[in-house]
DNA sequence: TTGACGCCCACGAAATCCCATGGTAGCCCA
DNA sequence: TGGGCTACCATGGGATTTCGTGGGCGTCAA
């Protein structure tokens, strides 16, 4: 599986289009249908809007339908993750419109930046984002990065 | 599996592409499919570019989707990991482009060492690789290091 | 109407493809 | 053993395509 890797910037033009990274788009082709299809939503730990790959999305919330659907807890869980997720869809040269809602909620204006995580993606405010990142390298580091075989 | 050994230097010409040496080429070439594909990455310990073969790098990951639920530990690492990396393909005469972000971390200009280190190699700045190894076989020797399981 | 949105085309810069070349190292054969 | 030949490899540069970006026009809804 072709993941996301690496990270982009790019910039919203007068209509709030953004086109979504070259590379980031043919990972999308591959995964699904033949158009590119996205789930954005606002992350709730940091200032930016998560991006799924619509069948990674589904596979994600596929354990929720599993729970007592009358339960308050999963009623507060579904609601939470449905209720402000947006399905986008890009048009032929590539881009899509991010909803204001999630627009404000990254802080966005006039750049965005792409932030690969594997098997999605993240949609930053440049400098927000230049932040995030140093913050986890460091974070990372001094927590010793250590995965099998990294050696 | 075939190893990566050695160290080679190669110029970046003016359009910015390094030629793979040709042991490592070959290396690549048996280790996945047709394209020669690698993914780069700045190396949290040294002023250097960790480079793997997709496979190593995809299983050095697959961890992380493992405990990818969301603790902040895992964001942090994956951010780290996958927002840095670049996944890189030759073109036909086995040459790649170092994204720039990864070449200043490296400081390289005009011509690159690549290192061989087994499963993976690494790309220096020459000076900065001329160093790095006296350091090393200098440090290996005072403390007699031994390789596990070779008695 | 007016604004939002989808579809289409246009264009400059940058990345990529493709062919050419010179040097070198290895090989073969005398 | 030496000399020439060949194949490979690093490098250069022109041609072509891709990609990000801008903008025009029609449609539909408010």
């Amino acid at each position: 599986m072709s993941q996301f890797l690496g990270t982009h910037q790019n910039r919203i033009d007068a209509k709030g289009r953004v086109s979504i990274p070259a590379p980031f788009r043919t990972a999308l082709r591959s995964d699904s249908a033949a158009a590119i299809a996205l789930v954005l939503r606002p992350s709730h730990t940091h200032a930016c809007i998560e991006a799924w790959p619509p069948a990674i999305f589904e596979r994600l919330t596929n354990p929720l339908e599993k729970l007592d659907l009358f339960s308050e807890d999963a009623d507060d869980l579904t609601t939470a993750l449905y209720a402000d997720a947006w399905p986008v869809e890009a048009d032929k040269e590539g881009r899509i419109v991010l909803p204001d809602s999630l627009a404000s909620h990254a802080g966005v204006t006039d750049s965005v930046v792409f932030m690969g995580l594997g098997r999605r993606f993240q949609i930053w405010e440049p400098q927000a984002a230049a932040a995030r990142t140093a913050r986890a390298r460091e974070r990372a580091r001094e927590r010793g990065l250590s995965l099998p075989g990294a050696a």
